[in-house]
DNA sequence: AGTCATTTCGCAAACGTTTGAAATAGTATC
DNA sequence: GATACTATTTCAAACGTTTGCGAAATGACT
């Protein structure tokens, strides 16, 4: 079925020459003889000579290839994630090759194993929620495989990291929303036994407390999902009707509380200022349009490309490296009230 | 720096045995000594032994890799046609190696080249929209690479095709404005040098045209895009304030006229009730939840690599095969009135 | 003891490419 | 006409694996 593509050998036999000639005259080594080198790049051009890859990654031990291996890339974070690994990839002659663990710890280590077998130069990885083993990623280490953690931390590896600032983030939405003059604002919170739970949580806190904004009781929801914030906010608005100001964890949870509060009559931001996290593509779509920290997943997937293409090609074994980007506060209509 | 992986070269090192009898070893070929069997199968495991797939590559022709070229990760519906792929690639040992083209006819023939020479088993792809000339196509055709298209059909290179119904789908949707008590339709249309422009066009003009509904010199706006579709509104509910449903191209216009509807203190869908085309995530955002045509995103992914799976595996040529999909219209708020 | 079969293993080639070293041919020098 | 040098080309090994074929060893049977 399958024909084939042009191999040096081909050439070579063309023009009865030696393979190593011919490699050689394709690279303008100067050993070779105008006259032979013209006719084999003459030749080669004609006949669309490509290079097979899979030969010179068996031979040079590098695939130009890198792992990336996300939760799922349907969400608009990883997309653009990945979208920034690929663009700085690409720039240096590098592809990549992409697989989803669905937070799936087993499909996680499936995929570890299936790309350490492809010859992968280096990985770039966002682990699973469910991940608490970590020794597939013990593995790549010592196989010495350069590796590269985004946004979600591990740290029984030694790893470079690209993390973003959740803590700053959660602050500057919250102290925006106070700067609009909320007095009541209530936290839609993610779980508290992950890192971003907890800092976006603190950062929150931390700004209500540099502004002497009291804490009550209620300040504080578990609540990361939009459907849940559809069932939570008419119960929590109709006891405290005084809440003006809601943070989320992240936009699609801050979303549903918009709508529950649009539901029962109460004016966005007027009534109540509402802020997500994020910046997915949703936010723009949301009416009002929602104020939502950028959490910058192109600028991460660049600087993890960047990191490990860096540590890909260099000799020496220097420490891990750990990168934290700014987030932005990217006021839309949610929020802003005149004051 | 990078360590390496062990190979059964080591394995018949350390045992003292030649590699071929370790390899035969590791597949239990029947001539080999049950005890060397054992001796190698024990070894393998202790040390972690994974055949090195880029040698089984070269030497099989074969590298259990399938490249995707789409145009951009981002959108929704590329990423679901992803997952579909990367879930039956992965029922079958097959990894996926994904491109974005960014909708660039160069970014696009650079991918297919720099994929073609890492010996990719096959190729799913859905065109870019500025693609005009071919040859990158024929070119796989040629080598005898197979190769799936996957929404935008290319009729000069004979592959196989996963398309969806756009035609009957844009017809289920007028049709259920119509029921839903819509007299004055508009439709919000692509361009119509695509494919898709054309026909989801025409199964709108279909459906009025079956129902006995005249069409106005108004009837059909070309305008796809959430921004567009913002400015156009209030221009044309002022000019025609009888103008009572809105079917768009896609999702994005669709949400976009309804925020413009809203703005005009018109009732969704009382007063104007909207159908979309893709059902994309923000379909769920929207507010009223968004009537669309779900595109099977997922299901088309999966059938493409069905598809392709079955001709790489397959020794005899047989032609071309071209799947047209259902779509689904899916009911939702924004449509959906008291009668 | 010679023949034959069986069991177990190693050799070598192959996939496509690169590269150090060796070989060949040609030219110049003495 | 021998030597040395240069220019050009080829050889062979290597990357890790598979596999047809042959080799060696063992045992059984005449």
């Amino acid at each position: 079925m399958k024909g084939h593509q042009v191999t040096i050998k081909d050439i070579a036999k063309i023009l009865h020459i030696s393979p190593s000639t011919v490699s050689r005259a394709l690279k303008d080594h100067p050993d070779i003889n105008p006259k032979t080198k013209k006719n084999v790049q003459d030749l080669a051009k004609k006949l669309n000579y490509k290079p097979n890859q899979v030969a010179l990654n068996l031979l040079q031990k590098e695939s130009k290839i890198i792992g990336v291996i996300v939760p799922e890339i349907i969400h608009y974070f990883f997309s653009t994630v990945i979208s920034g690994i690929e663009k700085i990839a690409n720039e240096q002659g590098y592809h990549i090759i992409i697989a989803q663990s669905n937070e799936s710890y087993h499909k996680e280590v499936e995929n570890v194993q299936a790309l350490m077998s492809s010859n992968i130069d280096g990985f770039i990885i966002t682990m699973a929620k469910t991940t608490m083993n970590f020794d597939h990623f013990k593995n790549i280490e010592t196989v010495g495989v350069p590796m590269v953690f985004v946004d979600r931390s591990c740290d029984e590896v030694t790893a470079d990291k690209v993390l973003v600032d959740d803590f700053d983030g959660a602050y500057k939405a919250t102290k925006h929303l106070i700067d609009n003059g909320c007095k009541t604002i209530v936290h839609l919170a993610g779980p508290q036994n992950l890192e971003i739970g907890i800092q976006r949580k603190e950062g929150f806190l931390a700004a209500l407390n540099d502004a002497n904004v009291p804490v009550s009781d209620f300040s504080i929801q578990i609540c990361d999902s939009h459907d849940h914030a559809l069932r939570l906010l008419p119960e929590l608005l109709s006891k405290r009707n005084n809440i003006d100001g809601i943070f989320a964890v992240n936009d699609l949870t801050a979303i549903g509380a918009m709508k529950a509060v649009k539901a029962m009559n109460k004016k966005v931001p007027d009534d109540v200022a509402i802020s997500g996290f994020t910046n997915s593509f949703i936010s723009y779509i949301a009416d009002p349009e929602l104020t939502t920290i950028d959490q910058k997943g192109f600028e991460m997937g660049q600087h993890a490309a960047r990191m490990l293409l860096k540590r890909i090609k260099s000799d020496e074994n220097y420490g891990p490296v750990t990168t934290i980007l700014n987030t932005e506060l990217v006021v839309r209509k949610s929020s802003l009230r005149k004051k």
